[in-house]
DNA sequence: AACTATTCATAAAT
DNA sequence: TATTTATGAATAGTT
């Protein structure tokens, strides 16, 4: 068809190129829809341009075709990484549900409901488990008031120190020759605030400790 | 081209169906193939015939075009189911594995494990749930245990209710005139066999409550 | 499947 | 890019 036959080999003119590829595009495209039309098959053509542009027909659907293409052609090679993603998360995803089922049921049991399931044997075990359970929780809260304590008894015997010194200080200004007031008074204030941050760490102690 | 124009609408003749898509499903195929070397383009179609048959034709690599016709089409439109379910499946996966680690934390948690990360307020609370799971616990042991003593209470009354029928039948065929032996010693197996039966359920009993 | 009359597609020119 | 034209290609109906 035209003027003359065609070498079936790549248009080396670029216009001719391009108008041939214009031309032929949309031929193919319009018998791609009459096939589908007149023979009621399910047609899907997709067509890029060597500058990367895309045109595309389906009867149908696109995805449907593809999809059919994959099940009808890729199918038997079920490495496809589609498929093969599917299961993947498919199985991660029941895998991830039964942990959670049994994580669930544990924690009821631990927090002594749906009990009814359970033998006797099951509930000694869970007792004794509730039991440990129990005492360790014990053991950290009786280490934490310990150190605590232990911290307020360092830092209330450093503050005592403080003071000892300080009131040592006191007197050896009264004794000597003292030379103004205000360096007493300075010493009075700071003594004063050290008792008041020792009856406070006092406080906090009797408050942890409930 | 043919004789005569073709109307643009199903052909209704099954044979002369068959017999166009054929031709035109071919003609089709050719002038893909031609498309694509002339123009140096890429070009795959797929075609399905109404009875379900598959036919393809790629110039390059099927799956690569129809990859490109995800990246170039599918892809800006975020609503493709493919694009959806991969999201959808993605956020579900994450969201059951933070239900496992909080799961996971409390189930430490109520073992008396990783306690190191909670404050004295938390412990106090853990330690008063685990407290409310012993209780539960125990009154479930109790209520097993109470249950399965009730039971064997009655049992064991009737059994006795038994031998006491027994013990009266047994004498009055001793006091009337004892027609044979075969009666007395039956009577007897059987009353020997509920002491059995009755010594059995008191020492399960015995069992049970440890 | 092969043939043939006819329509269609399109290469080249404009 | 669109239209025209001449020609080869495709194909509907027939055999």
């Amino acid at each position: 068809m035209g003027r003359g036959k065609v070498e079936m080999k790549r248009i080396e003119n670029p216009t001719s190129r391009q108008v041939t590829f214009s031309k032929r595009r949309n031929g193919l495209l319009k018998k791609a829809f009459e096939l589908s039309i007149l023979c009621d098959a399910e047609v899907a053509l997709l067509i890029f341009s060597s500058t990367g542009k895309a045109y595309q027909f389906a009867s149908h659907d696109m995805d449907r075709s593809i999809g059919k293409y994959r099940s009808e052609v890729g199918l038997p090679d079920s490495s496809n990484p589609q498929f093969r993603t599917m299961e993947f998360w498919r199985s991660e995803i029941e895998e991830l549900k039964r942990s959670i089922n049994t994580l669930e049921a544990r924690l009821k049991h631990l927090s002594g409901e749906d009990l009814l399931s359970l033998g006797m044997r099951d509930l000694k075990q869970l007792e004794r488990q509730l039991k440990i359970g129990v005492e360790r929780v014990r053991s950290r809260k009786r280490r934490i008031v310990s150190d605590h304590a232990t911290l307020l008894k360092r830092r209330h015997k450093e503050l005592h120190e403080d003071n000892t010194r300080l009131q040592k200080r006191l007197k050896e200004l009264h004794d000597g020759n003292l030379s103004s007031t205000i360096v007493g008074e300075n010493v009075c204030s700071m003594f004063q605030q050290r008792i008041l941050q020792d009856e406070n760490l006092l406080k906090e102690a009797e408050k942890v400790s409930h």
